[in-house]
RNA sequence: GCCCUCCUAGUUCAACGGAUAGAACAAAAGUUUCCUAAACUUUAGAUACAGGUUCGAUUCCUGUGGUGGGCACCA
C-alpha cells in the first residue's frame, strides 16, 4: 500500500505540486490508535513546495488519493498528518493472501548473496559463560534472519586454540594434577568432569599458584632481596613504591597492580608457560600431544554445550592454522605504499588522516600480531568461498576499535568486499551485582545457567498442571523449550549494541515480555484450531472490528520487520514485534468467543486470523532460535 | 591525557527528526457458569543538566556531569 501510494504521488507530482518531488519527502508512519485511519502520511515536508499550511496540503493529497486508489475510502487531516482510511476488503484480502502463503514473510531461499556469520569463537582454556550465550544466540539468530531475507549463510567460528593462555592450563595440569593409583593424572574420563570444565579448572589453578608466587616475590623485594632478579628490577620496584606515597586509594591501587605485574613477569610459572609456547611453535612432539589431548577434551565439552544451546556451525576455523596468515598481505601493502616500515623493521599503517592512530601490523621480529592474522583470515575466507559477499563478526564491543581499523585497512588494500564486512558489536552482560569477573568467581557458567532455567520451567510447569497425557520425554522436551526459550528471548530482546543487565530471576519469569508468554499464545491457538477442526471456510464480505483490523495490520508488517531486522542485524526487532502481536491477539481473544460464534462466516474469519497469528509467531520465534510448543 | 559508547517511570527495556514519550516487571484495584487465568481490564509513575539547529528534538550539534570500554611489538 505504501509503495502504491508513493508511486501514485510521484507519477502525478506535476499536477499536485507543480514540480517533481523527491521520493524521500513521502513519509509514512503508523496512525495513532486514538485517531481515525489506518495509514498516515506526514505532510510537513510538502508545506514549502505548496506554499500552504500542512492541513491544506493534507487535504489536497487526500482528495487526490481517494480518487486514485480504490482501497482508500476516506481520509482525515489532523495538522500535518494525513490519516488514510483503508477499506476492510483490502485487509481481508491481505489476510487471505498471507494465509495461502506457507512461507509468509520469508524471502526466496538463496536469492541473495552468500554471507558468512562468525560467532562464538571461544578460547579453549575455559568453559563458556553468560557472555558467550549472548554472543551465540545473537550470531545464530542473525544468521537465521539473514537466511529469511534470502541470503545464503555460512555459519562459522574461529577457535582460539593456541597462545599463552592455553599453555597456562596445560602447564598447570602437568604440575598440579593429582595422580591416581593407576598413575594417571585427572582426565574427563576418570573424574567425570566435562572436558572444558576440567581444563578451565587448571586455568584457575594456574592463576592461583601464579598469584601466590608473585606475592612471595614481592615479599622478597620488600625485604630488600633482589639477588635472583635481573638488573633494573630493584630500581623499578623502588620507583613504584615511592610513587605510591601520598596517592589516593585508586591511584595507589593502580601502582600496586603495576608492582604485581612486575613480579608476575618474574615468576617461574610464567617463564615455564612461555617456554611451553615456544616449544609448541616448534612443534615439540610432547607439548603438541598434550595440547591436542587437552583441546579435544574441551571440544567434547563445547559440543555438549552447543547442542544444548541449539546452535551449530557450517565451517570451523582454528587459530592454530591461521595465526601465521597475513604476512604476505603486509608485504603486498608495503610494496603498494599503504604500509610503512619503521627503523626497527616493524611495519605500520598510518590512519591518522581517517581520525584513527598509527597501527602496528607486523612486529620488528617479523612475527604477526592479531591484526595481521585477522587480515589474513578474512582474505582466506573469501578464497574458501568464492561467492562470499561479506562477513558478519559477532564480537563484543570492546573490540569496536579493532574492527574499525581492520575494515579500513582491508578497504585501503583494495578488497571490494571490505565494505560488506560488519562488526556485530554487542554490549557486555552485567549481573545485578555488577561486572562478571572470573577472578572473583562472579562468572555465570553457561551449562549451569541453562540447566537452571530448564529446571525452573519444569517446576513451574508441574505446579501449573495441564500436563496430563504427556510422556516424560515430551514433558522434558517441553521444559527445555520453555526454559531455554525464556533465556534466549531474554538475551535477544535487547538491542544488541546495548550493555544489558541480566537478572537470573527475571530470565525465568513467565509473564510480560518473555518467550513463555509468546509460546503460550501459540499453544493456545493450536488447541483452538484443533477444537475447531479442519475445513476453514472461505470468508465472504464481512465487517471487521478495530482489534481485528489492528491484528491484520500488524501481520502484514511481518515481512518488513524481517527485512528491517536483517538490515540492522537485530533480533530485538523481531522479538519486540512478536510480543506486540501477542498482546494484541490476547486482547482480541479475551473479547470474543470464537468457537461459539453463531455466524459461520465470522467464525471462519476469526479462525483464519488466529491461524495466521500462530504462523507468524512460529516463524518469528524460529528466527530467534526459539522453539514453540503446540501445547503447554 | 586522547578516542569511542551509553544515560528515558522504582526496576528492565521501546520509540526512520513527527501527533498526548510506549511496554513489561514491581505497587494498587478488578475479571473464571464460556475456546488453556502462564490470560485480560483499570490506576499511579520517566527523557541526567545547560545551550543550539528545526515548523517540530528522547533522537542531530556543542558544552557539563556521570557509566562502561579502548588507546601494548597482548590476543
Amino acid at each position: 500500500m505504501e509503495h502504491l501510494i508513493k508511486s501514485k504521488i510521484l507519477e502525478n507530482s506535476e499536477a499536485l505540486f507543480g514540480t517533481a518531488v523527491d521520493g524521500h519527502l513521502i513519509q509514512f508512519q503508523k496512525t495513532r490508535k486514538d485517531v481515525k485511519g489506518d495509514l498516515t502520511l506526514v505532510t510537513f515536508p510538502f508545506v514549502k513546495l505548496l506554499r500552504c499550511n500542512p492541513a491544506e496540503a493534507g487535504t489536497k493529497i487526500g482528495d487526490f488519493l481517494t480518487k486514485e486508489v480504490p482501497a482508500i475510502g476516506e481520509f482525515e487531516v489532523v495538522g500535518g498528518f494525513l490519516n488514510l482510511v483503508i477499506s476492510d476488503d483490502f485487509w481481508i484480502n491481505e489476510l487471505k493472501s498471507m494465509h495461502a502463503d506457507d512461507a509468509f514473510g520469508l524471502a526466496a531461499a538463496d536469492s541473495k548473496p552468500t554471507v558468512m556469520v562468525e560467532y562464538s569463537s571461544p578460547n579453549t582454556n575455559k568453559p563458556l559463560h553468560l557472555g558467550h550465550l549472548r554472543n551465540n544466540f545473537l550470531g545464530y539468530s542473525v544468521a537465521e534472519i539473514l537466511k529469511a531475507n534470502g541470503h545464503k549463510v555460512v555459519k562459522t567460528q574461529i577457535i582460539n586454540d593456541r597462545g599463552i593462555h592455553i599453555c597456562k592450563s596445560m602447564l598447570a595440569w602437568e604440575k598440579f594434577s593429582p595422580v591416581n593409583d593407576k598413575g594417571e593424572r585427572e582426565t574427563p574420563q576418570n573424574t567425570g568432569l566435562k572436558g572444558d570444565k576440567l581444563v578451565g579448572k587448571y586455568y584457575v589453578e594456574f592463576d592461583k599458584h601464579f598469584n601466590t608466587e608473585a606475592k612471595e616475590i614481592i615479599a622478597e623485594w620488600e625485604n630488600g632481596n633482589f639477588d635472583d632478579y635481573p638488573s633494573g628490577i630493584r630500581e623499578e620496584f623502588i620507583r613504584l613504591t615511592e610513587a605510591k606515597a601520598g596517592k589516593d586509594e585508586k591511584a595507589a591501587k593502580g601502582i600496586d597492580d603495576k608492582i604485581k605485574d612486575l613480579a608476575k613477569n618474574q615468576t617461574t610459572l610464567l617463564r615455564e608457560a612461555k617456554e611451553m609456547l615456544v616449544k609448541w611453535e616448534a612443534r615439540d612432539p610432547q607439548v603438541y600431544l598434550l595440547w591436542t589431548t587437552m583441546n579435544n577434551w574441551v571440544y567434547d565439552g563445547f559440543a555438549v554445550t552447543y547442542k544444548k544451546m541449539g546452535v551449530d556451525f557450517d565451517k570451523l576455523y582454528y587459530e592454530s592454522d591461521t595465526f601465521l596468515l597475513g604476512k604476505d598481505i603486509v608485504m603486498e601493502g608495503l610494496s603498494k605504499g599503504i604500509f610503512f616500515k619503521k627503523e626497527d623493521g616493524s611495519v605500520w599503517i598510518d590512519l591518522t588522516a581517517d581520525g584513527l592512530d598509527e597501527k602496528l601490523v607486523l612486529r620488528s621480529d617479523g612475527t604477526a600480531v592479531y591484526m595481521t592474522q585477522d587480515m589474513g583470515t578474512a582474505v582466506d575466507r573469501f578464497n574458501d568461498y568464492p561467492d562470499l559477499s561479506g562477513i558478519v563478526y559477532t564480537v563484543g564491543n570492546e573490540q569496536d576499535y579493532h574492527f574499525r581499523v581492520l575494515f579500513l585497512i582491508l578497504e585501503k588494500l583494495g578488497y571490494s568486499w571490505a565494505k560488506n564486512c560488519f562488526h556485530l558489536s554487542y554490549g557486555m552482560v552485567d549481573l545485578p551485582e555488577g561486572k562478571m569477573k572470573s577472578r572473583e568467581g562472579t562468572v555465570v557458567d553457561a551449562d549451569d545457567l541453562m540447566a537452571e532455567v530448564v529446571e525452573s520451567a519444569a517446576e513451574m510447569t508441574r505446579e501449573r498442571g495441564h500436563i496430563e497425557g504427556l510422556s516424560s520425554d515430551e514433558l522434558e522436551n517441553l521444559c527445555k523449550m520453555i526454559g531455554l526459550g525464556g533465556l534466549k528471548y531474554f538475551l535477544l530482546k535487547v538491542d544488541p549494541k546495548k550493555r544489558m543487565k541480566f537478572n537470573p530471576a527475571e530470565s525465568i519469569e513467565l509473564n510480560g515480555n518473555t518467550a513463555p508468554f509468546i509460546q503460550y499464545a501459540h499453544a493456545r491457538i493450536q488447541s483452538l484450531l484443533a477444537k475447531a477442526g479442519t475445513g476453514l471456510k472461505e470468508i465472504h464480505s464481512i465487517e471487521i472490528n478495530e482489534v481485528e483490523k489492528e491484528i491484520i495490520k500488524q501481520l502484514t508488517e511481518f515481512p518488513s520487520v524481517i527485512a528491517e531486522a536483517g538490515k540492522e542485524y537485530s533480533p530485538a526487532i523481531v522479538a519486540n514485534y512478536t510480543f506486540e502481536l501477542v498482546k494484541l491477539y490476547n486482547h482480541f481473544y479475551q473479547s470474543v468467543n470464537i468457537l461459539n460464534e453463531p455466524d459461520e462466516n465470522l467464525k471462519a474469519f476469526r479462525l483464519i486470523l488466529s491461524a495466521n497469528v500462530a504462523k507468524v509467531i512460529k516463524t518469528a520465534m524460529r528466527l530467534l532460535g526459539i522453539d514453540v510448543p503446540n501445547r503447554m
